[in-house]
DNA sequence: CTGTTTGTTGCACAATCGTGCAGCAAACAT
DNA sequence: ATGTTTGCTGCACGATTGTGCAACAAACAG
């Protein structure tokens, strides 16, 4: 019986970062970002509190790598249907908003961590910008869903109105992301949903029965 | 010179409580919650930091407060002029619109508060008791002027249609002063009230002219 | 002027935080 | 087998946190 029994696994850096970015993520999700101390996530993950500060060089670059992470993440459950040019443009749009306000992207857990994170950004340079690239990213992915949806019916489309449509849709999105995560048996996603589409439908001028 | 500089003033507990209260929301909007502490919330008010305790059982108890106390002063700000039933409707949109998306209400300061309480809803059933009277309060304050507004057009104006518009606007409302107040620079009150005038119109089937 | 009330201070306490560092051991090359 | 690399552990440190408590003093009644 020697080394029957390793007392640990060494792990590829980058593999053992990603473990330590999701255990932060379900931490925060659990039990809010006070919560999330180095000892907690590193007892998620089940290593060595001191593992974190060999991956990171500090806490607060952990909570970047998270916040990064978790956006890119959530970003791309809302929009990957978007994308999808081989759909018709009412349907892509249903899918984005079914997509964005139903779990796990709209959820009390994603809400958690999303609030945690956001109150560091008015105070922190390297938070904002990761903001910044989200909310700009989500925006542009809307312009084509949107430039379609006003060429389809002969609306003018250009850059100006198309991005102050962005600007709404988004907003509804956010509002309706936001109230329905708090307030899950208040706002369930059918709910949500149902009046997404119309107030998108409303903002873009599409028929209702499209 | 045996009694000429006091100490210390004795002030009435609810001048008091007023005071740390509001020496609370300033350090939160300054430098967010995690700096909230009892020493520093004390010094901002000019206090000793062990008089907190006297006035509030707890930390978390200070924490209601000032949440409650916050919320109810911004829903005062952006809904004060939509009461005023002596003038038209669409002009009391427009009032709303413009108190709810520029400052004091739409501002770094305001989202940093809000960002720091709202992480404590999901797990914090007071926090999450205040979130709703807030919340259902803003919608119900919006909805007899939907009812009007839809009235006057003729249009129907079923209790079951009013809530869903009155959910709509107030998630366009939310979302736009969630990155108005995230991103001033980049959204600036009249971009906001634009947009937002013209969503809630075409929400509300209101000509753009009125 | 004296006594009572209670708002207020000052200090100490245990708990918990992020970080620093020396040494162990798993994985791999040789 | 043996040596090297480096992912990983274990522990201790100073700083900071919310809280408990005894003593002080401002305001007021008599």
């Amino acid at each position: 019986m020697s080394d029957s029994k390793p007392k640990f696994r060494r792990e590829s850096p980058e593999h053992r970062r990603e473990q330590l970015i999701e255990a932060t993520l379900r931490v925060i999700a659990r039990k809010g970002v006070s919560a999330a101390t180095v000892r907690e996530i590193s007892a998620e993950a089940g290593v060595a509190f001191s593992l974190i500060r060999h991956h990171f060089r500090t806490k607060e670059d952990l909570m970047y790598a998270a916040y990064s992470y978790h956006m890119r993440k959530m970003a791309h459950l809302s929009l990957s249907s978007a994308t999808d040019v081989s759909r018709p443009i009412a349907d892509r749009v249903r899918q984005c908003v079914r997509d964005t306000l139903s779990a796990p992207v709209a959820s009390g857990e994603g809400l958690q961590i999303w609030a945690g994170f956001i109150q560091m950004v008015p105070h922190d340079a390297r938070m904002k910008q990761i903001h910044i690239d989200t909310y700009l990213g989500f925006r542009d992915a809307l312009e084509p869903l949107i430039t379609e949806a006003l060429r389809a019916q002969g609306a003018p489309a250009d850059p100006k109105t198309v991005e102050e449509k962005a600007i709404a849709c988004n907003a509804v999105l956010d509002g309706l992301w936001l109230e329905g995560s708090m307030l899950p048996e208040m706002l369930p996603a059918h709910r949500l949903t149902d009046v997404a589409e119309t107030t998108l439908f409303a903002i873009l001028g599409l028929s209702p029965t499209d």
